[in-house]
DNA sequence: ATGGTAGTAAAACTA
């Protein structure tokens, strides 16, 4: 059995305590992190290793940033979503082979307000996931492309989808090329388990979102055809979500056997 | 109509 956990720490360095008490809990063997907002050489990669994990990171000062931890060593990274042609310097993509499974770490761009270049951004990058998850495919490796898609696939994930309608991530075009790359045959591990609307992975800091449960549903871990014959649990774990000085995302993991 | 919160990092930007 793997068991395989991703999250929006939302910066790693502010969040490492909720982050190894995580780690300790839950007991992952893979974790994709994104958001951990800060350069390689500032991730706090000894207290992580001290816990038993090894660690890759891409990194980027101030904002975005992704990594892997895993007990297996991690190899042949990738370390930038392919198809801009070196031009994308935002650290969003890492993909690596763990065991024989290959793993991506998501922070697929939030692309608000419509109307501007982020969206744009959004949208080109969606179209190169849906490119590398075919590439995947065709190679038939066994992979999970997990992450923060900063896209609710249906009003079932919005807690007010009316208030949301004019929001990137719940365009009728951002769900569109979020179903282009599920409907390459790939499984949502959460929802093929259970697919009870309403469950959130996200709830704003403001407006007391969290205490009301208004929040959406946007960490989403995806699978390929192999992998998905493979699960046997998945769920959000909302408990990190409810601490002091949480992050605005909580951890999404499921377990493959 | 505005600001409501958090993080980074030093005023504004991202979410």
């Amino acid at each position: 059995m793997v068991k395989i956990a991703t999250w929006n720490v939302n910066s790693v360095k502010a969040r490492l305590p909720h982050l190894l008490d995580f780690l300790k809990s839950s007991e992952p063997d893979i974790v994709l992190l994104q958001e951990i907002k800060c350069v390689d050489e500032e991730f706090p990669r000894l207290e992580i290793e001290a816990l038993g994990y090894n660690v890759a990171t891409v990194g980027q000062k101030s904002y975005n940033g992704v990594a892997i931890l895993a007990r297996e060593p991690i190899k042949d990274p990738l370390r930038r979503l392919p198809g801009a042609d070196g031009s994308d310097e935002q650290a969003r993509y890492l993909e690596a082979t763990i065991g024989g499974l290959r793993v991506a770490s998501i922070y697929l761009p939030n692309g608000n307000p419509l109307g501007t270049e982020k969206f744009d951004y959004k949208l080109a990058w969606m179209e190169r996931l849906r490119t590398r998850a075919q590439d995947l495919l065709s190679e038939e490796r066994p992979f999970v492309l997990a992450g923060d898609y900063n896209v609710c696939p249906t009003d079932a994930d919005v807690f007010d989808p009316i208030a949301f309608a004019g929001d990137a991530l719940c365009q009728p075009t951002s769900r569109a090329a979020f179903r282009r790359i599920v409907n390459l045959g790939l499984t949502d591990a959460v929802h093929a388990l259970d697919p009870t609307p309403h469950q959130y992975t996200f709830w704003d800091y403001q407006a007391r979102s969290w205490e009301q449960d208004h929040g959406l549903r946007i960490d989403h871990i995806l699978l390929s055809p192999q992998t998905a014959d493979r699960l046997t649990a998945a769920g959000i774990d909302k408990t990190p979500r409810g601490k002091p000085k949480a992050s605005d995302h909580t951890p999404v993991w499921c377990e493959l056997a």
